[in-house]
RNA sequence: GUCCCCUUCGUUCAGUGGUCAGGACUCAGGAUUUUCAUUCCUGCAACAGGGGUUCGAAUCCCCUAGGGGAUACCA
């Protein structure tokens, strides 16, 4: 049988890089197996539904390259992909269950509910509800639910344990008698997630779930509940969550978890797919660069690490650059470009300070900052710099070069390095005392990107201009 | 509280009975470079603790501690 992921995310929000982490997962997983991959939206919250999520989902999803096989804008005959939209087919499973005796409606009020939790845990017990409900006969049942308002719940066994596989965890054990009877369908008529996720990954054909670690506790609901409804039940891997560097949960407190967000910041979406990948599972080599190709490849869910992972901002920011670096020129630019001031990107000679900058960058953002070196007025010399500047030897450069630059129309990169050369030749300076009163004169620092580029952004003019003010009579 | 899961350098990931416990990020030092950055090299740095099992445990078992998750008519 073929493989069939999916990753059903709730548009509550916007989507977080766990969550993004487990839509990769599902992905590698399923285009590595040749099988499929799936988007369903879990809207059946109404109250938690934010609008625009939705499209807010499909654009991250767009933008890191994860495309889905069937979903949203992409149905097929398993959809629709909008658990809203399903409502039917959760009560019609829900109706047979009813009839077989394996649910039971609860016409338990909150203000009940409210009041039984509360003894419980007064009495240190495990807050659970009591059964009140479970041994209404049908009849009686059908009866009150007339005008009565109701929930229905899973009546789940009261001995033994239920005993599962996980692909990560391996073999896992909890007793029923921790197992709460579940809601599964509201009062308003929705399913809640337990049964609307098992009557979808049924009749989607999914065969493996790969989920959250926050989901392992209700795994035997959902076991049992395939149970009751005689079918097989896929297979699962949850994954470890992604933490704080605290080591709690990932949590927009303590920094950026939104994918939107990093994007914003300027990071490359290849970049975040790799590091994210790498939050969990590796593949055990020494290279830590991986192509979305590569990684589908080398993918093993086996592997998968238990152990929740500290969002590391340092390597993502390490790894962020390495992408920056081996991007290709034109892609480069006009990346580099969105992060300009539109009159900067009017800028005729911006190209050549953006080049270079590529092998300084770790995002994007990093851009206006270190542009200031080629468009900023050169700040005042220090003393150290200063001292550079007076050297006999400096201003033997200054006069040599601006003789070099008296034979040229226009001052390029491409001839810096012969220039200077013959600047070196005629004056008899080098290394650095040749270069540094250069940099200091053009610049007003010590350090910065090559000369060359920077010679070439200031263009002839502009660099005779500021070598001339340092010259000395 | 109860149940479940987890525990190797600061971080991340290798290592599934015999390894000098390895890689990557960070950090430190060095080389290259006109400087910075890049690149390359070197180094610092870990098996949570305690019991077993075994000739031999990071690896298997138990206990403790710590962390996390779940305990909703949210997902």
């Amino acid at each position: 049988m073929s493989v069939v992921t999916r990753f059903a995310p709730s548009p509550t929000g916007f989507v977080h890089v766990g969550s993004h982490r487990t839509a990769l997962y599902n992905y590698l997983f399923a285009r590595q197996q040749g099988g499929k991959f799936i988007l369903r939206i879990e809207d059946t919250d109404r109250k938690r539904y934010v609008k625009g999520t939705v499209e807010n989902l499909l654009f991250s999803l767009q933008r890191l390259g994860i495309s889905y096989d069937a979903g949203p804008g992409k149905e097929d005959d398993k959809g629709p992909y909008f658990q809203s939209r399903r409502i039917d087919i959760y009560r019609k499973a829900v109706e047979q269950l009813l009839q077989q005796g394996h649910a039971y409606r609860c016409f338990c009020t909150a203000q009940r509910l409210e009041e039984l939790r509360k003894s419980q845990t007064a009495q240190k017990l495990p807050p659970a509800y009591d059964g009140l409900c479970r041994e209404l006969t049908l009849e009686e049942s059908e009866q009150r639910a007339q005008n009565t308002p109701f929930v229905i719940r899973l009546k789940v066994p009261k001995e033994g344990t239920c005993a599962f596989h996980d692909l990560v965890r391996g073999n896992v054990q909890i007793a029923w008698s921790q197992i709460d009877d579940q809601v599964l369908m509201k009062s308003d008529g929705f399913p809640t997630y337990h049964l609307a996720n098992v009557v979808d990954d049924h009749f989607m054909e999914v065969t493996h779930i790969i989920r959250g670690e926050e989901w392992l506790p209700s795994v035997p609901k959902h076991l049992h509940l395939y149970h009751c409804f005689g079918w097989d039940a896929p297979k699962m891997a949850h994954l470890p969550l992604l933490l704080n560097p605290d080591r709690s949960k990932l949590s927009k407190r303590q920094g950026d978890v939104a994918i939107e967000d990093y994007l914003k910041k300027g990071y490359v979406p290849e970049a975040l797919n790799n590091f994210l990948a790498l939050m969990g599972w590796n593949p055990g080599e020494k290279n830590e660069i991986y192509s979305m190709e590569e990684l589908i490849a080398a993918f093993d869910i086996n592997k998968i690490v238990k152990a929740g992972a500290v969002f590391d901002l340092q390597k993502l920011n390490w790894m962020n650059g390495q992408y920056i670096r081996n991007m290709d020129t034109a892609r480069y630019l006009k990346e580099a470009k969105t992060w300009l001031h539109p009159e900067r990107q009017r800028d005729s000679r911006i190209e050549t300070a953006l080049l270079a900058l590529k092998t300084a960058l770790n995002t994007f953002t990093e851009i206006p900052e270190k542009l200031g070196i080629f468009t900023g007025t050169p700040p005042e010399a220090n003393e150290e710099a200063q001292n550079i500047l007076n050297e006999a030897s400096a201003q033997q450069v200054f006069s040599e070069f601006l003789r070099e630059m008296d034979a040229m129309t226009e001052l390029r990169e491409a001839d810096f390095k012969a220039i200077m050369k013959r600047v070196q030749e005629r004056s008899g300076v080098k290394g650095k005392e040749l270069w540094m009163p250069l940099r200091v004169a053009l610049t007003g620092a010590m350090h910065g990107p090559e000369l060359g580029y920077i010679a070439e952004y200031l263009g002839k003019a502009e660099a005779v201009r500021r070598i001339t003010a340092h010259l000395k009579k």
